[in-house]
DNA sequence: ATGAAAGCGCTAACAT
DNA sequence: ATGTTAGCGCTTTCAT
């Protein structure tokens, strides 16, 4: 206990036990490898010593860190933080450590922190959505190591994809507003990709039921209430008659509750609300918003089984493309 | 670009180059100091062979990692989520890598965290609140690493603080209860230590004002809408005529507020509702929520300020102790 | 079941 | 401004 604890190494363990570095190594890595009364020594040893082994060495030599990377956009987001709450559950459960980076939806950053990652030789990369730069793309699979992607499907991952389908997502979106009778539907959501890809569903839906061209109020990431409140009021100013709204998510969707609220009008009355992630929160509004639920748990959770299988025992799983769908929770605004 | 990615060494480059490893080295961290035309060669060879350097070997032959760890109880939760944002935020920009564990409020979780950490050769380590196990404090003293405590204050923290003070807020809600007109007051929280203090605090400034003692309700983290829901419930049964509420969280607070409505009571009419940490739903919520603000993402990026500073100046800055305060936000809740 | 030798890929310290 | 030498602390591989 003399020695500050990370100067205490290997050898001296071996030593203060009376074994070779090997020894103590495998009492950590592979204990059953080792005779029980060997073994207890060494254990002793280690306490006695307060020994912590330095992993950088161990990932040098052995090329495995242990570490799985995750770039999310952003963490202020519930839905993402969740995924990511889910990842490092399982991650943890299974003696991985999570690493995480975020891309605030710039495509520069995400690559500059693949490479941080990859130079930390990180065991996997967890990536939030599917389009991505093709330079990015192509060093990934080089890389050589799992690579899953999240939040979306895609026919043709890098590696491996557990998502959902946003564009079905917004079709559906849209066909439940037709069937409650709105005729003049608007769009509130980010320039971002998967939102487009919610938008051009429910745009595609729209058009097939025979309504005008949806009303499109763009806002910057990260969106968040009073982006939703404004955005509304100025849909309106556009499209006075406009008579139901599909928020990008569920966050949007209560600033336009409280802009609908300010401006006396009724909802789903005068004018339907439905938003997307189906945070917590969307049930307690008032109205209950009617939302888009995604499983943002789950897909963590799924991820890291997925990709500790692979790890632990390396094959190549055949199946590429992990849909996790998502339900369309139909409460009071719409 | 024949060799897979991570199969390019420095010696390549610098082979590539024409120039020892050192020169290659010294060009990815200390550019200054090698001639333009050097420096040239040795980047040309760089993005000739898709070089990325190995940090775990950098790591262990420099004995800085570049990384910094940090504890939070879980991510779902979007104070802690938006800290973690802020922390981020900063480190990246300043060259720093974020590694995350997640406690689930458990301290045997915790100090297998730590020690994962510890073995990472981690640069720092963020730790959420100041309670932790003194075989814990010692540990991380003795590591020898700035270790930054946040979320509460402490007259005696292992290395440093940023946070607020969990019993003034606690006071500062009771006193404003009180001065309402409240009387009979209730308190829902988790049974956690930063919610006690708030509870501490609560309580303290209630007798003080010679009110009957606080009705306590717990509830399990982590603690959403729901459990305030049937927290109210819960507390009404036992003490029909409470007239107050505070609620360690504006989630609990929400639940609350929901609950109210379901049985018809008008807030704060017939009761009054306070939350903690002023999320951006308080503000849009039906009675907008009265809550104590808290800097969720100001604390992160203070705690990555002061570190960065430490790491790359090195000096043991004076002040232990950063206050960063609360507000109370007095809406239509309370 | 245990050990000896040989790296893993980089940076520090000291030349020149 | 650039190079040489000697590790950093562990795991692998191959013996025994």
């Amino acid at each position: 206990m003399s020695k500050p604890l990370h100067r205490v190494r290997m050898s001296d363990v071996a030593r203060e036990a009376g074994v070779a570095r090997v020894t103590v190594s495998r009492v950590i890595s592979a204990p059953d490898s080792v005779a029980p009364k060997t073994r207890a020594a060494v254990e002793a040893a280690i306490a006695r010593l307060g020994f912590i082994p330095n992993l950088n060495a161990g990932t040098l030599a052995s090329r495995r860190s242990h570490i799985v990377a995750a770039l999310v956009p952003t963490l202020s987001n519930a839905w993402f933080a969740d995924t990511m709450d889910g990842l490092a559950g399982t991650l943890s459960a299974a003696g991985y450590q999570l690493m995480l980076g975020q891309t605030r939806y710039d495509p520069e950053e995400e690559e500059k922190l693949v490479n941080a990652f990859i130079g930390r030789r990180v065991d996997a990369i967890v990536l939030t959505g599917t389009s991505h730069p093709d330079g990015l793309r192509r060093k990934l699979r080089q890389s050589g190591i799992p690579i899953a992607e999240c939040w979306d499907l895609s026919d043709d991952p890098i590696d491996f994809v557990v998502g959902f389908s946003n564009t079905a997502a917004g079709e559906t979106v849209a066909r439940h507003l037709v069937s409650r009778g709105c005729r003049r539907l608007g769009f509130i959501g980010a320039d971002e990709d998967r939102t487009r890809k919610r938008l051009q569903g429910f745009r595609a839906a729209a058009r097939s039921a025979g309504l005008d061209d949806v009303r499109v109020q763009t806002v910057h990431p990260p969106s968040g209430i009073d982006d939703g409140r404004l955005a509304l009021e100025a849909l309106v100013r556009i499209q006075p008659d406009i008579d139901g709204v599909f928020c990008s998510n569920d966050t949007l969707a209560l600033g336009v509750l409280q802009a609908c609220r300010n401006n006396g009008w009724s909802v789903p009355g005068r004018i339907a609300v439905a938003g997307f992630s189906d945070l917590p929160v969307a049930a307690a509004s008032v109205p209950a918003l009617t939302t888009v639920r995604v499983y943002s748990r789950s897909l963590g959770e799924r991820i890291g089984d997925l990709l500790v299988q692979r790890l632990r025992h390396g094959q190549a799983d055949a199946q590429r493309i992990h849909d996790m769908g998502f339900s369309l929770v139909v409460r009071e605004s719409a």
